[in-house]
DNA sequence: GCATGTATAGTGTATATACACCTAATAACT
DNA sequence: AGTTATTAGGTGTATATACACTATACATGC
C-alpha cells in the first residue's frame, strides 16, 4: 500500500486538531474573549480596547513601536487598533517634541475615567474564570502563555 | 485620601496586564500565529485556513453551523472565512439535498492536495514548539485550553 | 392545509490582525 | 557638511472575528 494514501486520512486530521498548538490557541481565545465581551459590555470598551487602556496607563506617554513590542502586536496592527480609541476621545497621539518621528500615546482624562469604571468588569469576568478553571490552574496556564511567548520569540 | 483614586493606579494596571487570561491568550496567539505562518508561508495556505481544511477532511461533508460549534467560532465568521478557499477552489460549499437551508462544505482534489502538501510544515512548526516548550508543558497547555473552552461554555 | 415557530444561512458594519510598501526624520560615516 | 543607513510611522490590501438584522426553508400544532 503505498503512503502516499495516508498522508492525510481523516484520523490524522482529527489527531492534528486535537494537538496543533496554534489551533487550540485561537480556539480558546475565541472562547474567553467572548465571555470578556460580554461581561464588560455595559463599560462600552471592548475586551481588546481595554487591555489597551491599561497598558497605556501602565506604561505611560508611550511611543507606538514600545507599546506594539509590549503587545507583542505588529506596530501597524496597533496602529489601527488606537483608531477607535482616539475617535472616541479615550486616548491621544500626538508626535514626540524631542523626535518628529515619534509618535506618543497618551490616557486622556475621558479615557482614564472609563478605564476605571471598566476595571470591576475585567474583575467580575477574571474571577469567572478563575474559579471555572482553577486559580492554580489558571496561574500554571498564563505561566505557560508567557513561555510560549518567549519561545515563539526565539523561533 | 478617598479610595477612588486608587481604583486604577499603575501597579494595578501592571498586575492586571500580568494576570489577565485573555490578554495573555491573545498575545500567545499573536506571537504563535507568526511561528506556523512563516513556517508555512511556502505552503501558501495561512494557519487559520489549514485548520478549517483539517476539520472539512476530519468531518467529511458538513454543515456550516455544525462546522462552527466544533471550531467554537461564529457561524458567520466561518461563512467568511471559507470565502478565500471557494475562491481558491480548495472547498464548495453547495446546498444540501434533503435540507434546502443547510449548506454542505467540501474538501475539493484541490484542497486535499494543498492540505497534504502543507502537514509537512505544519508538523515542523508543531514541532519546534513542541522541542523549545517541552512536550508535556505543551501537552499540559493544550488541555489547560481546552478546560478554558469548557468554562467559557458554561459562564 | 395553514399559521406560527424554529432552524439555517447570508449581509452590513465594525473591530482585530499583519505583510508589503512608502515617507520622513534621525543617526552614522566620511 | 553631505551621503548613507537606520529608525519611526502610516497606507493599501487581505484575512479573521462577531453582532444585529434579514431571508428562506423546515417543523409543529390546530
Amino acid at each position: 500500500m503505498p503512503v502516499k494514501n495516508l498522508n492525510c486520512d481523516l484520523q490524522m486530521c482529527q489527531e492534528i486538531g486535537q494537538t496543533c498548538a496554534m489551533f487550540n490557541l485561537r480556539k480558546a481565545t475565541r472562547a474567553l474573549t467572548q465571555v470578556y465581551e460580554e461581561i464588560m459590555k455595559p463599560s462600552g470598551i471592548l475586551p481588546n480596547q481595554f487591555t489597551l487602556l491599561v497598558v497605556i496607563r501602565a506604561m505611560g506617554p508611550v511611543a507606538i513601536t514600545r507599546m506594539a513590542e509590549v503587545l507583542v502586536m505588529d506596530r501597524t496592527t496597533l496602529t489601527r487598533n488606537l483608531k477607535p480609541l482616539e475617535r472616541d476621545g479615550l486616548v491621544t497621539v500626538k508626535p514626540s517634541r524631542h523626535d518628529k518621528r515619534s509618535r506618543e500615546v497618551n490616557l486622556t482624562k475621558k479615557g482614564l475615567k472609563h478605564l476605571v469604571q471598566a476595571v470591576p468588569l475585567w474583575r467580575e469576568a477574571q474571577q469567572k474564570i478563575r474559579a471555572s478553571l482553577g486559580g492554580n490552574r489558571l496561574d500554571r496556564m498564563i505561566a505557560d502563555l508567557t513561555a510560549v511567548v518567549g519561545s515563539a520569540a526565539m523561533i
